[in-house]
RNA sequence: UGCCCGAUAGUAUAAUGGUAGUACGACGGUUUUUGGUGCCGUUUGUCUAGGUUCGAAUCCUGGUCGGGCAACCA
């Protein structure tokens, strides 16, 4: 980290703190609710987090905030902790919230004995209408003004079963007309008759977020709490209870969430297109999880510096899916295997190559690569070329295959155009060729020029493969301000799948795992599952940039 | 009509009272056995009205616009 680089607030305020002498070492969470899977917001967040304390010779513990037994599950748990590492962090600490439970409950009891919270009987419905409106003060329950005796005695019935779902909550005492809802006495705890996916039957009372985030945070003497926007008005509630529950300080600081044009970033959405089968998982490539991301062929580098550059800021903001390709292509360029694949294939005959001749030209796997490695790739009498890089009748810009012209076929011989077949409807059946042995590539001859090369494979010596085109989920930028459901933006493109796709060979040896560019066409990674078959499939990435459609779109 | 947060190129993000910069995008050029990559260049910005100051994106006041807050969710 040798170069300047501006601070951001929140570095701005870990630098003041370590000056001052605050703290002399900082610690951060990463506190995800185990009800669903990782997002790439999630992954800004992850960042930040353990990128803080990593800059700052810090520690970040993962903390899993389970006080809703009725949305969490172990599942969960596993696939947080496998995307966490996978993007490349490590975690001081594995913790639970509920591992709390006992200490919280301690903490409820005190707040109890110093006449600060209360037990409440009204329902969830009464207590709505005694909180008020934004402009007009709540009114105080009939409950409000129990002893403390019998709130004790009440709240520790509640913990032993006494009560039914609903029938009772624990609520602090604060003030029924501040300005701010979140301070008109929140509830502390609620009764739910559910097992935890740790704790069992062991609780029935279960404490709310605001109840339980800071404290643990306390507990965990967590210096900079780093939380998204929509808990700003959570923060005096927080500050209030550590106040007066006389804990460790920890103190909250609010960033805006990440959101991302064409796609949905809410958990809730982001559950419902898995159950409602709109997606195949959560880890279909084309959701904006962490798992789908990494199924896709993201790297975890890509999306660390994704989240560097996008940096950190209390505006709300709607980043372009283009930063997050432009950081998996700068990456992939680097890093991809290239192989040649032919989606769209059209035969070609070398009508000067002898018919049963197999020719192993030498292909680089990857030109950026400081080491450089090679492959074998069959070269024969019959290949295939793409259709869309042959025309009868071209304009001029075309660099391409044309009647009459030349290009050269990668890692080989310039090849030139002299006759086509066409069938009834005028589709290209067959291309004939005269290739120069002497232009072969490597010799070093210049005599003969080409504007375009071309990707092909041969037609003998050649593996079907299946390819799973992906493209954004929706087809609105910004899907917030969308108008209607938002499944009413489905883009119906959104996976676009090629059979008729052929592979050169050396695709069959290859390490799995592997990030490929498929020449000309785009990067890819095989899917952990195959056709029926055995065929492979690959998933595309993201294509490459592509500076011809762009013109021909002109 | 209450309280809170915010507003800098198309999108993000810097400039911390002293030359408005960077990345992506877009556009153009160049190199190239990938119409990829690399390299070079162009383009567009301080929400508004006042005030303080020699000097304001920055500080103050009013307004406008956007977001959030009245879950036994987090």
């Amino acid at each position: 980290m040798s170069e300047e680089k501006s601070l951001n607030f929140i570095e701005e305020i870990i630098e003041n703190d370590l000056k001052s002498g605050k703290y002399d070492q900082i610690v951060t969470r990463f506190p995800p609710e185990p009800n669903g899977y990782l997002h790439i917001g999630h992954a800004k967040s992850i960042c930040l987090n353990f990128g803080l304390a990593e800059h700052y010779n810090g520690r970040t513990n993962l903390r899993f905030d389970d006080t809703n037994p009725e949305k969490e599950e172990t599942e969960y748990v596993e696939s947080i902790k496998a995307d966490i590492k996978w993007l490349g962090f490590d975690w001081d600490q594995e913790l639970y919230t509920s591992d709390y439970f006992e200490q919280l409950y301690q903490f409820a009891l005190t707040l109890i004995k110093k006449g600060l919270a209360y037990v409440d009987d009204s329902t969830s419905e009464q207590i709505a209408a005694g909180k008020g409106t934004p402009t007009t003060p709540g009114v105080a329950s009939s409950y409000r003004s129990r002893s403390i005796e019998e709130n004790l005695q009440l709240f520790e019935q509640m913990r032993a079963g006494k009560f039914k779902d609903g029938e009772k909550v624990l609520r602090a005492k604060i003030d029924l007309a501040a300005p701010n809802m979140l301070l008109r006495d929140p509830l502390l705890y609620r009764i739910k008759h559910a097992t935890h996916h740790r704790t069992g039957d062991q609780w029935c009372i279960y404490p709310m977020y605001d109840f339980a985030h800071g404290q643990s945070d306390s507990i965990e003497h967590i210096t900079h709490s780093i939380c998204t926007l929509e808990f700003v008005p959570h923060r005096p509630v927080y500050d209030w209870l550590i106040e007066k529950l006389e804990i460790f300080p920890s103190h909250q600081y609010e960033f805006a969430r990440l959101n991302m044009t064409y796609t949905v970033m809410s958990k809730r959405k982001l559950l419902q297109l898995v159950s409602d089968k709109i997606v195949e998982g959560w880890d279909d490539p084309r959701m904006p999880t962490i798992s789908g991301m990494r199924r896709r062929g993201y790297t975890p580098k890509s999306i660390r510096e994704f989240s560097r550059q996008i940096g950190v800021a209390k505006r709300e903001n709607l980043i372009d899916l283009s930063l997050l390709e432009f950081f998996v292509r700068e990456d992939l360029n680097k890093t991809a295997t290239r192989r040649m694949v032919v989606f769209d294939p059209v035969k070609l005959v070398i009508t000067n190559f002898a018919e049963d001749q197999v020719e192993y030209l030498e292909g680089e796997d990857n030109p950026e690569a400081e080491q450089k490695t090679y492959r074998k790739i069959p070269f024969t009498k019959e290949l295939y070329i793409e259709r869309e890089d042959f025309m009868v009748d071209p304009p001029k810009k075309f660099f391409r295959l044309a009647p009459g012209k030349m290009v050269r076929l990668k890692y080989g011989y310039i090849i030139r155009c002299d006759q086509f077949k066409q069938d009834e409807n005028g589709n290209i059946t067959e291309i004939a060729c005269t290739y120069f042995p002497e232009s072969k590539s490597g010799s070093g001859d210049t005599t003969l020029k080409a504007k375009g090369t071309l990707h092909w494979v041969s037609a003998t010596k050649n593996t079907p493969v299946t390819l799973k085109l992906y493209d954004r989920l929706f087809t609105v930028e910004d899907m917030n301000s969308a108008e209607g459901e938002y499944k009413d933006h489905l883009n119906p493109q959104s996976l676009v799948i090629n059979n008729a796709a052929l592979a050169e060979p050396a695709i069959l040896e290859d390490a799995p795992g592997l990030s490929y560019q498929f020449l000309r066409k785009g990067y890819f990674i095989q899917d952990k599952e195959k056709e029926a078959d055995g065929k492979p499939v690959f998933n595309r990435t993201v294509g490459l940039k592509d500076s011809w459609a762009k013109e021909t779109k002109k």
